[in-house]
RNA sequence: UGGGGCGUAGCCAAGCGGUAAGGCACGGGACUUUGACUCCCGCAUGCGUAGGUUCGAAUCCUGCCGCCCCAGCCA
């Protein structure tokens, strides 16, 4: 794969010191995700933490569906999570799913009952929240938290067999209602739902909880390390808990750290569901959203995204990383493995008053000078042109080196030329420019008796190919992440601007995700779901950067 | 006012008692047939804050301040 500069991070040095003290032989790790939902950018920091860091030791990493919630899960995800860790880039040792456990956890459940450490607890949920207590004040025991083994072992059995119904009854951890860590406080272990899940079907009519279910899925797979989000913290006490009570040979440890937050975005699932049920977005693919899918669809690479979560780092910081970061890395990524080519996005018509107008010549024209292997490409020359509306201005401030009239610009691998003269339609906007062309000045031939400050890119009309360029900005606009229920306020209505334009007639027969660097524009890609046999869609990946600033 | 965490530059982040890495961003310059790329240079007398220990503190101790998480039969 690509370098890793695995950089220093707390947890990779508590996995050096395991192995150091032989306290684990091999380092295992697990990617866990529920299936209800698409992987984003903030799964894909955990994904490369997890395999890489295996990997770095010789370890292995499982990739696990924590599916113990059927109302919430759907095998559709489950296609969607696999492709997306694939794309990324890694390949998983072994694939598990939380209910391929689900008689383990029941007998380790019935384990618990036969120590006393569990119990069947008929208090309605609304009960069980009041019994809890609050944070600062304790909770008092459950009026069934006495009941005998044999009792808790029969009631527990009948759960199972479907004797009640969803609600009725759960079964319970036997802590400490006083404890000052909420988890602790006799925490529900499995719960009655009376629903088909995507794996077991009806086998099962009691799901167990999560804090149940994970420390049971992770010593099962005999992972060492248990890597998940700051959130969990408090859970952890519980984690070590259920192993030791629960008897697993194997003893993982839980290791938190913070997930990763980027500006100008949303994370949560919530908030992404949010914006494709209110149309904002295209769907859980649309270019401008963090997710896998969507910064595929946009043009973003594995190795760009991976570099990425490296980059950020690993810790224990409630953090935001700034979204310029992850365009670095696409740049940097993309700037040796795409072709260079002309497309005009907001077209203005040039006329080369010298140029003949049945003439037409063709350059053959590298498609990227820095990577010679790609090839030429011809790029044919003709008397009437686009050239970008952004490089002509009438009255151009200082600085200005594009074209304006009675300057000279250079036309990129061709020609040098002097505006003359502006046209105008009836309501003064700019519908044309008179130019002349210097034939001596033709790139290739070495010429140079004089230089112009600018390079602008063209499209020769006549061969112009018609298509339709889209350009995105930020979904979020800049202040931070609002908490507010109508987070829809702080949504960009302008993230994406569609143009009508033309590019180069090598581009005609472009696939689907093929990527290019339209020469001063920026990095786009074929659109894999609007493009049709009559016309290219393009993606703008991320812009060049600019320091023209000049500001019309 | 219970418990668990976290505070190093605009944003991430290393640092683990010996005198503040790196990246992004930003500013300046060189080069340039992409105002791109590349290359130089600059960017914390300072590590939330106040004390203390020490020859020496971002690192150790104490107090304070700020922010995040926890009261699902979600994960």
């Amino acid at each position: 794969m690509d370098n890793k500069n695995t950089s220093s991070n707390f947890i990779r040095d508590i996995v050096i010191e395991d192995l150091k003290s032989s306290k684990v032989k091999e380092v295992v790790t697990r990617f866990p995700p529920e299936p209800n939902g698409y992987l984003h950018i903030g799964h894909a920091k955990a994904i490369v933490l997890n395999f890489e860091l295996a990997d770095e030791f010789g370890g292995r990493t499982n990739l696990r569906f924590d599916d113990t919630n059927p109302t919430k899960e759907d095998t559709e995800y489950i296609e969607s999570i696999k492709e997306d860790v694939a794309w990324l880039g890694f390949k998983w040792d072994g694939l598990y799913f939380a209910s391929d456990y689900f008689e383990e956890m029941y007998n380790r459940a019935v384990l618990l009952i036969k120590k006393n450490k569990a119990y069947v607890c008929d208090l309605s949920p609304e009960e069980i929240r009041e019994y809890r207590g609050t944070l600062t004040q304790p909770g008092k025991e459950s009026p069934y938290r006495n009941r005998s083994v044999e009792e808790n072992l029969e009631l527990f059995e009948r759960m199972r067999r479907g004797e009640f119904k969803d609600g009725e009854k759960v079964l319970r951890a036997k802590i400490d209602m006083a404890s000052p860590n909420m988890n602790m406080r006799d925490p529900v272990l499995y719960r009655i739902c009376h629903a088909s899940h995507h794996n077991t079907g009806d086998k099962w009519c009691i799901y167990p909880m999560y804090d149940f279910a994970h420390p049971i899925e992770d010593a099962i797979e005999g992972v060492t390390h248990s890597i998940c989000t700051l959130e969990f913290e408090d859970h952890r006490p519980l984690y070590d808990w259920v192993i030791k009570e629960c008897e697993m040979e194997c003893q993982p440890q839980q290791i938190e750290f913070a997930r990763l937050n980027l500006t100008n975005t949303v994370m949560s699932k919530r908030k992404l569901k949010q914006l494709v049920d209110a149309g904002f977005v295209d769907g859980w693919d649309d270019p401008r959203m963090p997710t896998i899918s969507g910064l595929r669809r946009r043009g973003y690479t594995p190795e760009a995204i991976r570099k990425f979560c490296r980059e950020i780092g690993v810790a224990k910081t409630n953090s935001t990383v700034d979204h310029r970061l992850l365009e670095h890395f696409i740049r940097e990524d993309l700037i040796d493995k795409t072709p260079r080519t002309m497309a005009v996005l907001r077209p203005i018509k040039v006329v080369i008053t010298n140029y003949p107008e049945d003439k037409e010549e063709i350059f053959e024209v590298d498609y990227n000078l820095d990577a010679p292997e790609m090839g030429k490409r011809p790029v044919p020359f003709s008397r009437e042109l686009y050239i970008d509306r952004d490089d002509f201005m009438e009255n151009p401030p200082k600085k200005y080196f594009r074209l304006y009239p009675g300057n000279e610009v250079r036309l990129k691998d061709a020609y040098i030329i002097k505006c003359n003269e502006v046209i105008k339609d009836d309501k003064g906007n700019v519908v044309e420019l008179r130019c002349t062309y210097d034939p001596e000045t033709r790139s290739g031939t070495g010429f140079t008796k004089r230089r112009v400050k600018g390079t602008i890119h063209w499209v020769s009309a006549r061969h112009a190919v018609p298509a339709e360029f889209r350009l995105y900005e930020p979904l979020i606009n800049d202040d931070a992440e609002g908490d507010s229920e109508n987070f829809l306020e702080q949504v960009n209505p302008n993230s994406m601007e569609v143009l009508q334009g033309f590019m180069e007639p090598s581009m005609k027969d472009a696939r689907p995700m093929d990527r290019f660097q339209l020469i001063r524009i920026g990095y786009f890609i074929v659109d894999n779901k609007y493009t049709t046999d009559e016309k290219i869609v393009l993606n703008r990946i991320v812009a060049l950067r600019s320091s023209f600033k000049v500001k019309k």
